[in-house]
RNA sequence: GUGAUUGUAGCUCAGUUGGUUAGAGCGCUGGAUUGUGGUUCCAGAGGUCGCCGGUUCGAUCCCGGUCUUUCACCCCA
């Protein structure tokens, strides 16, 4: 017990059957994304830390896993650093590289390093793993997979538009419930200057985006203790509490924000927006909350967030426009839009619904039992015919006992286990078991492949 | 990072108010059945009771530390 190997916290193996579950995951995320035109690319795991550091707030910096540098890293560190145990510093003279923290950040690097190949508008999209040094709890990993989708170098709101419709497309796919919400980042800009705490912005979102969670009462005394003044929170109100129809709630923030005029933007943006996706009528129920928020710090426009209906989790996708993030790395006035799918946490939601077609997880349909060499090498020509025929095949590689192969494909869940031995072979045929029923029949290989396939 | 919580066989869990050989179910291996699995019956293997240290004549049990699990906060997919 004591000597077994173990994994880091908060990382996770994958067995075969939930590779299987991953993979068709995917899969069907991948194919909704090629479908409308975007490209595949890939980052380094690791990338510079000057590339990391301050993209994500002073919390995220924390949460970044730093890798130390190869050979006397502690030559170079400053040696009063050291007696200081000032981590921070030491980090910078003792780690240069780190695991990225998101897809997004790496992929504003790629843009503005590759700048001169790439032809704007630039779709991608990118399934890899981030990492992030968390405390591991339900549905959070310290090693994840994100798939994210981003269009670069377009101001069209047609990319908003575009970027729901996969949302519908892959969960209509997946046949997972959803909810998209969405919000503006200028909506809630205006809200705060006419409140006139327009340099409190932060503060207010994140305190109004715990709305759901801790309660409007709560919401209020973490505003007030952030220092917004009563008279600014009373006016808060009726914007918080906003209710009604899309329709309505746009009406309304058109009289309250009137003084506002990057309000009044963000208001006509998510105007066009729903107007296009009425007339495209996408299924999937698209909704204004003004509590969305998203703590992230770079979006400017349109914010996303998507949560599953019939499973309580955390949003399973989120993303959002943001206007300058090639900017901190000196590409000005590229405008981008992207969401980004949490596929652990759509895997734990298929889980608890068991979502997932039965196709979609099946491994090996037959196999071919070993009754020694010549037996085997008149199966593996039998195989070659059927694997040729589009059938997952396999033959057990040992002339084990027949207990045993029996039992490996039960284990494998294997619909059809072939036999061929001295009677089958002089015939030409095989013998054909179906596990479920425990039938069996005496077929020539084309009949064996109308039965399976 | 703060505050809790968990750890006994491959898995799910009993148990010991500190005392000789720590149990069950499932799984695994072999046999009944040397061309027939999933059912049944019989037999067997498998544990330094998470790790390190302390208290004690003696620790799986008590104490401390550490790692791991789960949860809340922070933050987030």
């Amino acid at each position: 017990m004591a000597q077994k190997p173990s994994i880091p916290k908060g990382t996770r193996d994958f067995s075969p059957v939930e590779m299987a579950k991953r993979n068709y995951i995917f899969d069907s995320i991948k194919s909704v994304f090629l479908k409308y035109g975007y490209q595949p690319i890939e980052t380094p795991a690791m990338e510079n830390l000057s590339t990391l550091m301050g993209k994500y707030g002073e919390e995220g910096d924390k949460l970044l896993f730093k890798i130390l540098n190869s050979g006397d890293f502690l030559a170079k560190a400053d040696e009063q650093l050291l007696a200081d145990k000032n981590s921070v510093k030491t980090t910078t003279q003792i780690s240069e590289k780190g695991l990225r923290y998101d897809l997004t950040v790496p992929f504003a690097r790629f843009v503005v390093q590759h700048q001169n190949e790439i032809s704007f508008p630039f779709k991608r999209y990118q399934i890899q793993p981030v990492w992030r040094a968390d405390r591991p709890q339900k549905g959070r990993y310290r090693e994840f997979y994100q798939c994210d989708v981003d269009v670069v170098g377009s101001d069209s709101l047609m990319n908003e538009v575009e970027l729901i419709q996969i949302v519908d497309d892959v969960y209509k796919a997946l046949n997972i419930n959803v909810l998209v919400k969405m919000n503006n980042r200028k909506i809630l800009t205006g809200i705060a200057e006419i409140i006139g705490e327009a340099d409190k912005i932060i503060d207010i979102t994140v305190a109004i985006d715990k709305l759901d969670k801790i309660g409007l009462d709560k919401v209020n005394e973490e505003l007030i203790s952030k220092g917004i003044p009563q008279e600014a929170v009373d006016k808060l109100q009726p914007i918080i509490n906003l209710s009604g129809t899309t329709e309505e709630k746009i009406n309304t923030l058109k009289t309250v924000l009137a003084p506002s005029e990057i309000g009044m933007k963000g208001v006509e943006e998510m105007e066009t927006v729903f107007s296009y996706l009425n007339s495209l009528e996408v299924e999937t129920e698209v909704e204004l909350d003004l509590t969305l928020a998203r703590g992230l710090n770079y979006y400017t426009g349109a914010i996303f967030e998507v949560k599953a209906l019939d499973v309580q989790i955390g949003s399973i996708t989120g993303g959002g426009r943001y206007d300058d993030l090639t900017g901190i790395f000196g590409l000005k006035n590229v405008s981008g839009v992207g969401i980004s799918f949490g596929a652990d946490r759509i895997y734990d939601v298929m889980n608890q619904l068991n979502l997932y077609p039965k196709e979609s997880i099946a491994s090996t349909q037959l196999l071919f039992i070993n009754f020694g060499e010549k037996e085997a090498l008149y199966s593996l020509k039998a195989l070659k015919q059927i694997r040729q025929a589009g059938i997952k095949a396999e033959l057990y590689p040992d002339n084990a006992k027949m207990k045993k192969q029996m039992t490996y494909a039960n284990k494998k869940e294997i619909l059809f286990v072939a036999m061929a031995g001295e009677d089958e072979m002089n015939q030409g045929k095989l013998t054909l078991k179906n596990m479920t029923t425990g039938e069996q029949q005496l077929v020539t290989v084309d009949e064996l492949i109308n039965i399976i396939g």
